[in-house]
DNA sequence: TCTATCGTTGACATCCATGTCAAGGTCCAG
DNA sequence: CTGGACCTTGACATGGATGTCAACGATAGA
């Protein structure tokens, strides 16, 4: 597909998706007139992206971590380094570190609007 | 406390607590010489700042819901208007979201992690 | 008292994700 | 073949969190 249906689909700026591809995160191929060319499961992947960013995490964490999730049992070696093994575990911490205190202070806020929903 | 000692215990350059000041995040008291001084509670209150500010929230909504967490039981209804109870609810949302994808995310490299190491 | 350390404010710079716009090429419907 | 919708690249702008620096005041220890 082209990026505006890509665009439509994960609801991300035209823009964005081809920052994206700056950044090594998207690797579309090209139709001989130039135009990008979209593979079907990209559209998961952006909307994977999108999710991390929002997340915050940076583009750079992103495009280490995307090799190996689209690699459910094709384990791609070829990347994995000592170094970037390293660096998956130290961002797993990180994420589960993110994971609690979103948590925590999601269920204060819940917890905080059931007593003002139950005093209405 | 003076600002260098709560950069050290929250791990924040001194910078960054000034900037949360001007975004209304903490609001220190002053010493007779202009000095901040900060609360031995805001060393809590600046790490939860952070937490959220790592995991993607702007200060801007980081503002609304710090009032409803430090806040156990003493609800301040001063704030409590419409449009922010729907704010709040629109954000737990969206943080569960963020919380899914984080997990999603992290389990699926842990299970990388775990098959590199298994055939290491 | 001198000096090192810490504090203050304010300005300017940087990084990153994103918006916007210009100048031009492609493609299709009328 | 023309007009409009879509694509290309490239440049420039913006907003938010953060770094850095300058100029100055406060504090405390030798």
């Amino acid at each position: 597909m082209r990026i505006g249906e890509l665009a439509r689909r994960t609801d991300t700026a035209p823009r964005l998706l081809r920052y994206y591809e700056t950044q090594g995160l998207i690797l579309p191929v090209r139709e001989a007139n130039g135009y990008r060319d979209y593979d079907e499961r990209l559209v998961d992947r952006v909307l994977q992206i999108r999710g991390l960013l929002d997340a915050g995490l940076p583009t750079r964490i992103i495009k280490q971590i995307l090799p190996c999730l689209d690699a459910p049992r094709t384990i791609h070696f070829t990347d994995a380094t000592p170094e970037m093994l390293e660096t998956l575990e130290t961002e797993t911490e990180r994420m589960t570190r993110r994971i609690q205190c979103l948590t925590r202070n999601r269920d204060a806020i819940r917890e905080y609007l059931d007593v003002v929903k139950a005093l209405a």
